[in-house]
DNA sequence: GACTGCGTTTCGCGGTACGAAACGAGGTAC
DNA sequence: GTACCTCGTTTCGTACCGCGAAACGCAGTC
């Protein structure tokens, strides 16, 4: 779910001093260990003041930790903790298991499942086999060239479609015009099998295959792919046979939730 | 870092709308998956309305999910990427990793490392070895009961200590004799040895030891701790030969953090 | 010692978030 | 069908909370 700031004019239901509090936790990316408080004010665009009660509020909590010999803030150990107590409520990582390691094992290549944070995915489980190509649990990659993030998107519904799409025209204007090529290639992959493709364009000879799931109660939709070295996994395979199974674990997924 | 509500009579740098959407999110522990307006309210204390619109917005931000068919709320997508990026930043994590491997391959019982969330520790590492005894990555385990959650304690200036014993007090009463007793052992311990044990009270036949570690840039203290079954681990070997490795084993991973 | 850069504190105002009460939407009983 | 639950959302006026310009404090630099 692509979430954005305030807006919404007269929206009397949104609490801003929370989704301003939210907004400077959304700040540490997985490069930016230790900000400080003019960093935080740069990026989320808010006055210095206002920062420093932020963020003192979310030190106290325990959201965030202060350096003082640094002076500057990192992530804290309730982050960490609200990120296993959602880890643990995903019960889609339970039932996928044991056919994402099957997928594994017969394509002897990397299998992921991964959701969305804005323009990335975030890679939350990986079954491997061999020395086949890894992205690692916890790994992040963007929406904007790799099979999980299309497939993503192509599952959207148009709105949101559109509005992932404008953000990242505006993200990256220079690369616009590939990006949206490869993105109605993608839907049209989507429409035509079910399942998107990504082949060398994030990295190198690495091809991939993902497709959508959406879970029985509502949220946005969850990403299984599997990936590898381009030699092993030629566009054709990928088309005929990995992309087929994938559709066939999907709906062995979603068969596993429902029975239970 | 235990936390706690707002208080502080005239605290004008405490932002209150945020500590309260917190605080419902810190509402879904490992067994709440979905939490309806109503248990919310009940859990927070705060008004119904005002859960409302607290939800509304953590929803819009994609840290809470809603089923329309349950009316009720999950925890969503960026609550797993913010724990995603947290942990990625724990770079004590990498630094610990061969210590702790070498220290279960040498005892034959599981190694963990685990961060404090209020009255449970969050076991954020694990090593094992053969079929020992295992907490799972994600697991939880409370404070009062285990030696992972004495040595955190233990660890805390005394103000801090004072503040979380009396929440065990508060959390659990009818306890309150037998913990503090062993509190006050484990203090001892931890005086005399620089480690806390936890020998069969929180689970039978199971013994552990275990030890804090302040890291450089500030926050609470970790905790790494090796735990087995009790056949394996007998009191006397976790006090002569475990616990001092234990301790080896930090100076390894501060020197190994200092390094780079 | 003046200067610069950065973080915190002050303080009065504006508007935001609060919550009692009203409203609405399903569900159940009879 | 009506009356009666229960639970969530919306309304709305007020209290007070959070906002940010400006002042202050504190290091480091030349």
């Amino acid at each position: 779910m692509p979430t954005e700031g305030p807006k919404s004019p007269e929206d009397r239901k949104f609490v801003t001093a929370l989704s301003r509090g939210l907004e400077v936790l959304r700040c540490f990316g997985p490069r930016d260990r230790w900000l400080a408080n003019q960093e935080l004010a740069r990026r989320t665009g808010l006055a210095k003041p206002t920062i420093s009660r932020l963020a003192y509020t979310l030190t106290r909590l325990g959201h965030l930790r202060y350096s003082e010999t640094l002076n500057k803030y990192a992530l804290g150990s309730a982050a960490i903790s609200m990120g296993f107590a959602a880890l643990g409520q995903m019960d889609v990582r339970r039932a996928a298991r044991p056919f994402m390691q099957e997928l594994s094992d017969y394509t002897k290549a990397s299998v992921h499942l991964a959701v969305n944070d804005r323009l990335s995915m975030q890679v939350v489980d990986t079954y491997w086999n061999s020395a086949s190509f890894v992205i690692d649990i916890g790994s992040r990659v963007p929406v904007a060239t790799t099979s999980l993030g299309r497939a993503w998107v192509a599952a959207l519904p148009p709105a949101e479609r559109r509005r992932v799409l404008a953000a990242m025209r505006a993200a990256r204007p220079a690369d616009w015009p590939t990006t949206r090529r490869r993105f109605l290639q993608a839907f049209r992959d989507y429409q035509a099998h079910g399942f998107c493709f990504g082949l060398g364009d994030w990295r190198r000879e690495i091809n991939a295959v993902a497709a959508p799931l959406f879970l029985p109660n509502g949220g946005g939709p969850i990403v299984i792919g599997c990936s590898g070295a381009a030699f092993q996994l030629e566009p054709e395979r990928l088309k005929r046979d990995v992309g087929p199974r994938l559709l066939a674990l999907l709906g062995n997924v979603r068969s596993a939730l429902a029975r239970d």
